[in-house]
RNA sequence: GCUCCGUUCGUCUAGGGGUUAGGACGCCAGGUUUUCAUCCUGGUAGCACGGGUUCGAAUCCCGUACGGAGUACCA
């Protein structure tokens, strides 16, 4: 069991979980259970200036929604608690601490005014990269550049001070990332980055490594925009002592906008009319609501189908694939670098293809949701049978009440390009006949439709296509849609019958006024 | 600016020295269907550029260009 992959999820709890999150999480998720490993969900939230009410709820639920189970998590505390870093405080100290006894940190106590005044001055000498480093630090206000006896007084007066790490001046960090395979930074490109903030909190660099390795974290599965501060990460790792159990690293492709500047951001999805979150939000502060997949009509088995094609492929022409099989195939090897634009249209089509193959019964229960919100009565058998008659026609559920509302109701508006068209004299004479042919008619399925209609056509010595767009445009008031016959069979002889006659009424009175 | 990462049809991608550069979405055309949709068939379109290495480069190396990320007492 030492060797147990054990991987973790680690949002920050600021506000919705963002798609490239759930993508995130996903593939941490499909990497732990193809290796028989755990997967674990941290929340970090060690600032407490951007806390939001309700996000760690809005994370659980999402991936409760994407059907991503966690083996360990604040909801589902495991023997690696806790699992806010908030509550782990205490822990990141003692670490911090560790390091400073060590000479490998030290405390600094500059404000932010003369931080300011330093890059400020950096600048003003040509300097490209004014940081807090090996080659500044000795100008400031530090453990390194104070006698013992005055940090230890500013430390009891209570005097603000953080921790930095000292970064060496001259050393090669290298590391083999999953993806990318080897990457080199020098130590001189990286800052004496805070490990403890003066409020007491830990960064993430810190809580990061510490907590990682604490929970015997295995492998570091995350985004792109991580990959800079790796190789601090490393240096941590290395500081602290443990980089024989160091975890590997893996850093996702970004996901980015459709028009191809920057990072997907909740923009993007507004301007261009998607969703960018898993499940609806609304801000608390501000009451504002963002949009979510599943709220759209989005299937969570597509979704997710269709976020695993974001970075990754099964290396052969195969598509579809249920959470089940994912982790069966899912490999880092396979996982794209290069950055992925959010298309749309891919995330629709995925749902089309999921939707038809879903039962009529199971698509009844949406329809008859929608119906109940407005107010209009159905049974469960009409439901299905509508659901049937319409799950090739549509993206998302809820469009099967909008486009097959006729089956319902009469008609309020008759398509106006159909009636142009195809509403002729000769053609009205025959609805009338017909209608007057069925409407007393005991039994009415398709078949017997499809006959009596064939009949009364004969009878006129006028073709099929002559009469039956009319036919449908009076009984759905629409140009296209379900099977003829059959939607006569889910209406009855009676209702098809008086809909003929309202539509001859309505359609004349159009026509008249035009 | 600096550091790091990336670059195959419009988009997602397969392909890792010899391929008619394959698939999917989208788009277009045809077929099926009484209509619309589904479905089927076909079409459109791509190796960023320049050098090398090699008998041979989309594939390996270097450079350039372009794109992205990072550069906080945010994660």
């Amino acid at each position: 069991m030492e060797n147990k992959v054990r991987v973790r999820f680690a949002p920050s709890p600021t506000g919705p979980l963002h798609i490239g999150g759930v993508r995130t999480a996903l593939f941490n998720y499909l990497f732990a259970k193809h290796n028989g490993g755990d997967f674990l969900v941290r929340i970090e939230d060690t600032d407490q200036n951007r806390f939001v009410e309700g996000a760690e709820e809005y994370i659980k639920q999402s991936l409760e929604w994407a059907g991503i189970v966690a083996d360990e998590a604040p909801w589902k505390p495991g023997e690696c608690g806790p699992y806010r870093q908030s509550e782990r405080k205490e822990i990141y100290r003692e670490y911090a601490e560790k390091l400073v006894q060590n000479d490998l940190a030290y405390y600094a106590f500059d404000t932010p005014d003369e931080l300011e005044e330093m890059r400020e001055r950096l600048k003003q000498a040509r300097v490209n990269t004014p940081q807090y480093n090996a080659m500044t630090r000795m100008q400031m206000t530090n453990s390194l550049t104070l006698s013992a006896d005055e940090v230890k007084q500013r430390i009891e007066n209570g005097d603000p001070y953080v921790i930095r790490l000292k970064v060496p001046r001259k050393e090669e960090i290298r590391l083999n990332d999953m993806v990318r395979g080897w990457v080199m930074v020098h130590s001189h490109t990286i800052d004496d980055k805070i490990l403890m903030k003066s409020d007491g909190m830990p960064t993430y660099h810190l809580a990061n490594v510490v907590d990682d390795h604490l929970m015997g974290i295995t492998h570091v599965i995350r985004g792109e925009e991580w990959l800079p501060s790796a190789p601090l990460h490393v240096l941590l790792y290395k500081y602290l002592g443990w980089e024989d159990t160091m975890p590997r690293f893996a850093h996702l492709p970004l996901l980015l906008k459709p028009d191809g500047n920057g990072k997907l951001s909740k923009r993007d999805g507004d301007k261009m009319g998607f969703a960018v979150f898993p499940l609806e939000w609304k801000d608390p502060a501000t009451g504002d609501i963002s949009r979510g997949f599943k709220q759209d009509g989005y299937l969570n088995d597509a979704f997710i189908n269709f976020l695993a094609f974001l970075g990754w492929n099964p290396g052969d022409e195969r598509e579809f694939f249920t959470l089940n099989e994912l982790v069966e195939e899912f490999t880092m090897e396979r996982v794209t670098k290069a950055g992925t634009k959010f298309d749309i249209d891919k995330a629709k089509w995925f749902n089309q293809q999921y939707l038809k193959e879903k039962s009529d019964e199971e698509l009844a229960q949406y329809l008859m949701a929608d119906m109940e919100a407005d107010g209009v009565a159905t049974t469960p058998e009409k439901a299905a049978q509508v659901a049937n008659q319409l799950k090739e026609r549509v993206t998302f559920p809820h469009e099967i009440w909008r486009d097959g509302r006729f089956f319902y109701e009469v008609p309020s508006e008759y398509d106006k390009k159909t009636v142009k068209k195809k509403w002729k004299p000769e053609g009205v004479t025959v609805l009338e006949d017909y209608a007057a042919t069925i409407e007393g008619m005991e039994e009415f399925t398709a078949d017997i439709a499809k006959d009596t209609f064939t009949a009364v056509l004969e009878k006129h010595e006028i073709n099929l296509g002559k009469v039956m767009p009319a036919l449908r445009v009076a009984i759905s008031g629409k140009g296209g849609g379900p099977d003829l016959m059959i939607m006569q069979e889910v209406l009855g002889a009676k209702e098809v019958a008086s809909r003929i006659k309202i539509a001859i009424e309505e359609i004349n009175k159009l026509k008249e006024n035009n």
